[in-house]
Formats: structure tokens, sequence, C-alpha cells
DNA sequence: TTGTAGGCGTTATCAG
DNA sequence: CTGATAACGCCTACAA
């Protein structure tokens, strides 16, 4: 009934543990038909090294870590492929951990850290701000990604990889704002949360204010939601609210491109005609803002570019070949069939 | 630079080793006083205990492991919600996995087991038919859920829980049919894997057999795409090259929703409208499928009936209230907007 | 090239 | 209630 350990084989095979240990290990020093006879053994017998032996003992794991916050979220796939396969590149193994939205990823961090032996982690998704004194015992070298940057960046003592999500998203409003539309509702995430969703507020403001115009507050609406707050569910039902509610309005900017295909599902029930009644424009540029009816105006992200230059960045440093570095890129505004003129 | 352990907290404290273990896993035998002062003392100093460490000592785990392949996939989302309460309900903990569309799910199964003290597993998504041989070496209790099922069942002698892919396949490809539909393409799987893709493909070939449609193999594309087969782009490629063919064709049934939302795009690019010219149906029921313009007619499967009743069955296996048991669902036909009947 | 022995950080056992 | 001490399964000097 007990599990079959390495001292098994060791047995079965005639050999000492540490003869079995070089077969599976991959080390120089081994006769080579004696690794043939220990590894035809092992598969014979179905044996599997336990990896919490192996972390206990190791102390070269060759491992990193990407934790995610928000795995669902189609934005992630390509960082995930590109970093996992520089990873393989470098002879590293990669482990993909999943952060609920209420966790604490510098805490998971920290216990995976001991558990693996980990030499780096990529944190994708997730707040925009941090305990430094948490961040500090981070031991190991570590890139924040696609992860919204703040005005103080000179306080920073630690890597990230970002788009300007207050830049970006002032660029969409003064797009809108240039096409005429004056009236824009935005719809965004709960503001409690450190998030990108607040970045992106700012932004629209930032916009509005430059050009004198007076901010409306029954134009900005809040998800209550803290589970799953970028659903299309989410957008269907602010839009709803949005024309419930007596405000006027000509477009309408999300700062996801999910919660744009809720709010064009709402509008087109309630018979108005995107673009010609109202603009839609999104943040994000996944997938479904291209195969949408109409496709979305959105801001894309340079998701893959982030993903490579994250994976270099992290392997720099834990290569010692720079301390720690913030690097921002310039997303695009794609304009396509769901943003016009206002009026007819 | 060394890590913290549980010696230098027993060594701060004054206290033994065993002690502060105690005050760490809550046990009963501890005074109350000497507990405050070890949590206080390892809160102070940010000791995190070693998982790997404890994982190869423990013999009570109480853990149980999802294993997910297409994690990215909005159908699995809620079943994770259902099956993570249920476990803390439990006082369960549970360890989400995610297995790449290359691994293999079982053999990655067999090293978690080792490696995490597992108590029992649910696998999502993933291939239909297992080698009975390596299941035989899964010691603990497992549950394939939402995987089709086959023809032989009573060769299965695991558990799992699913709908009737082939036969609900078949109740799609009959409701167009009824509607009048003759010249019906399908798009689907590749049929290399041992996929669900597979039994939905018979479903359709049920349908039109029973009716005397010849099948017609310039109206089946498959998806030579291994990575990301369920893909809006795959749906719009496969569609443009139906639309290149010299085919005629009246609906066009993918075996997946995000494949259904790119061929709507495609036709619509063609100047075809929807469903007054082609009528498209898909099969999932996600989220998109209500919000897509026109809405989706489709196959919705009740996932959260199916996650608590996997949930339900592995904890009744795991306290050996059942052996194994197979649970087939009854999905249902949701007709929307993107079906009618043919002609004008 | 191979085997022996010690220890990685914890928990379980058993005596106090 | 508490403290030694022996495993857990593996890797890695070190010795042979």
């Amino acid at each position: 009934m007990s599990e079959i350990t390495i001292k098994d084989i060791a047995r079965e095979c005639g050999v000492g543990i540490s003869t079995v240990s070089r077969a599976i290990n991959n080390h120089a020093d081994i006769n080579p038909e004696t690794k043939r006879m220990v590894m035809q053994k092992i598969k014979e017998t179905g044996y599997i090294p336990n990896n919490s032996a192996r972390n206990l003992k190791r102390t070269d794991a060759r491992c990193i870590a990407v934790l995610i916050k928000g795995i669902t979220n189609p934005f992630f796939s390509p960082a995930i492929q590109i970093v996992e396969a520089q990873a393989q590149k470098k002879r590293y193994a990669m482990v993909l951990q999943h952060v609920e939205a209420y966790e604490d990823e510098i805490a998971v961090a920290l216990e995976l850290i001991k558990e693996k032996r980990l030499r780096g982690i990529i944190f994708l998704g997730g707040a925009y701000q941090h305990d430094p004194e948490q961040l500090e015992k981070l031991k190991v070298p570590f890139v924040f990604s696609t992860i919204g940057i703040t005005q103080d960046e000179e306080k920073k003592t630690y890597s990230n990889v970002a788009v300007d999500d207050r830049g970006e998203s002032r660029k969409m409003t003064d797009y809108l704002l240039d096409l005429g539309h004056k009236k824009i509702a935005i719809i965004t995430e709960s503001m409690e949360a450190q998030s990108i969703g607040k970045l992106r507020l700012e932004g629209y403001k930032d916009a509005l204010t430059a050009r004198g115009i007076e901010i409306d507050e029954r134009l900005i609406f809040e998800i209550s939601e803290k589970q799953e707050p970028y659903s299309m569910e989410n957008g269907y039902k602010m839009a709803k609210k949005l024309l419930a509610s007596d405000a006027e309005f000509t477009a309408v900017f999300t700062i996801a491109d999910f919660l744009a295909v809720g709010v064009c599902r709402a509008l087109h029930e309630a018979g108005l005609r995107i673009p010609e009644d109202v603009s839609v424009a999104g943040y994000d540029g996944i997938p479904i803002g291209e195969f949408y009816t109409p496709q979305l105006t959105t801001i894309r992200q340079p998701a893959e570019l982030m993903a490579e230059k994250t994976i270099k960045l992290l392997f720099d440093m834990i290569e010692g070949k720079t301390k720690y570095e913030h690097m921002v890129f310039p997303a695009e505004l794609v304009v396509r069939e769901s943003t016009a003129k206002p009026g007819r």
C-alpha cells in the first residue's frame, strides 16, 4: 500500500540510492549501462520522485513562478505562452500559480518561494500598489507586469513592465472628444481597490478637465462587484442603469473590452444603434473586440512585447545584470466600428 | 541570509520545536498562553512554514486538487468557484493545477499526489479516454467532470460527471433539420485527439443518417490547431474556408460557442445576414453567446449543477460512501437569435 | 563509477 | 501541557 520510493528502486536494481538519484537527475558521472537499467526499472515500477522531498533538499531549483490574478482573462494567455517558452529555453521550470481575487499575491509568493526554492517571480495582474515592507521580504527577483504605474515612480525599488494606463485612458477620451462627443459616460471599477480602474478613471478626468469640461458624476458608473468586475454581465447591468437614469450621453467608455460588449448588447436592446446613436469604446485589445459586431474601438496593449520584455528583465535580474527597471510601453488606439461622430 | 525556520522560532521563544508546531497547526493540547506568545513571535519575524517539509512529513493533508485543461475557458470558472466553496466547507484545501494542452493530465496528477498527499482529484476538461493502467495507479478517489462519455460505459471503473455530448449534439442537429435545413456545415476539432469534438461530430452524423441524409464531407471542417482549438479566430478562419469553397449550406453548427462567434463575424463580412441568410448554432452556453449580437442559439451545459454533483461525489468517495458513479446530465437547447428557417 | 551517511524543515510519537 | 527524537524521501558530499 505504501508508496514506492527511491530506496525500493535501489534495492530492486541492486545499486545504491545515489546511483538511482544520479540516473534520475541526468548526472554525468554514471555508467550509461547502469543508468539504462535503472531507468528501465523506474519505468516498469511506475516510480515517481516525490517533489516535496526534492524541493526540501535541493538548493538549485532553476524554477520561476508566474502568479496570475484573473487567470480567465484572455489578455494573459499569450503572455503565459511566451514566458513559458523563454523559461524553457533557459532550462528553467515554470510554475503557474492562480491567485484568487481576495488573496494577497505577495503572501502567496512568499509561501511559494519557500516551498519551491524559486529563483524569480512574475506578477501578472493584481493591485498596483503594495506594502514596501512586504515586498522587502521577497528575497528573489520579481517583476510586476501589465500592472498600472502610479505617479511616484521614483519611490519604487522594484521592476515593472506596463503601459501608462492613465495616459492611454486619456488618449481614448481625447479621441472621443475630438470626434465631438461632450457627454461621455464611463464604466469603471470600484474605487476601493488599488486597481488600474482607478488610473483609467483619472485619465478620463484629465482629458475632460484639460478641455474645461466639467466632470459629471452622473456619468461615472462604478462596478460594485469585487469578484469578477470586468465581465460582460456587469457592462450590461451598468448600461441598463445608465439608460434608466436621466443622464444624457453620446458615448460610453468602458475600462475593459468585456464591459464594452455588455454595454453594446444593452444599447442594442434599447433600440440604439452603434455608432450612429451612441459610440462605445473599450480598453485592452482582446480578441472579442475584433470579432464582435460592431468591432470595438479600443486601446490595445502590446501584450506579447510586454511579456517578452518581462521575462527578459527577470532573467537579467536573476543573472545579476540589472537591479531593477521600469518599462512603460505605448499602447495603441485602435479605431474600429463602434465609434463615430455624435449626432446624425 | 538563510531562511528562518521553526527552530529559530522555538529558540527565540524559549520553547521546544514541537510546541511551535502545535501552535501553527492548531493542536488542542497546548497552553493558550504559550500559543499566543508563539504566534506573536511568528508574526513579528515573518516566519512562513516550508510547505515542502510539511507535505513530506504529513500523513493527513485534507487537500484535494482540481486539474484543468484549458483554464482560459470561461466555462470552467463557475465550476471552480463551487468546488472551492464546498471544499472550504469541508475544511479541505484545494489546489488548482493548470494542465497544458500537450501534457498528460494523469501524469500530472500522479506527481501531484506524491507531492501534496492529495485525498482526491477532479479533472476538468481533457481527453475522454485514458489508459486504464495509468488510471490504476491513481490510488486516490477521482472524478472526471464535464468530460464526454463514450458508448462503452460498462467498461469504466471510475467516476465521471458529464452531459451526453453525442446525444446533445444530435439534438442540436435535429433542431436545425426540423427548421428545414438540409445542408448543415459543421466546424469541429481535429479528430486525432480523443476529444469531445469527436463525440459531437458523431452526434451530428447520427442526426443526418437517421433522416437518410447523406453526409457531405465537404461540409465538415476540422480545426488543425492543437494548441487552442476553440478560439474565435479558428471559427473565423474555418468560415472563410467554407465560404471560399463551392459547397452550399444554409446553416453552420460549431462545436463551441467561441467558434460560432468567429463564424458570425466571417459571415457578416461576407454580407450574409444571420439568421436570414445563414443560421449559426454553437455549443457550451458561455456568457458571450448571450451578449453577442445576434444572440447565439446553443446547447447549454448545466455547469453549476455538474460542479456541485462532482464535488459531492468526490467527497462521497473520499468518505467511502460510494465506490464510483457515472452521472449524465441533460443539457438544454437554448434557441436564441442566430437560427431560423432557411430561405427567406 | 559507485555506495554510505548526514541533513533539508516539518510533524508524529512517546516519554516526561 | 511540553520537549526530545525519529522519521518523511531525497540529494550530495565524501569516501571507497
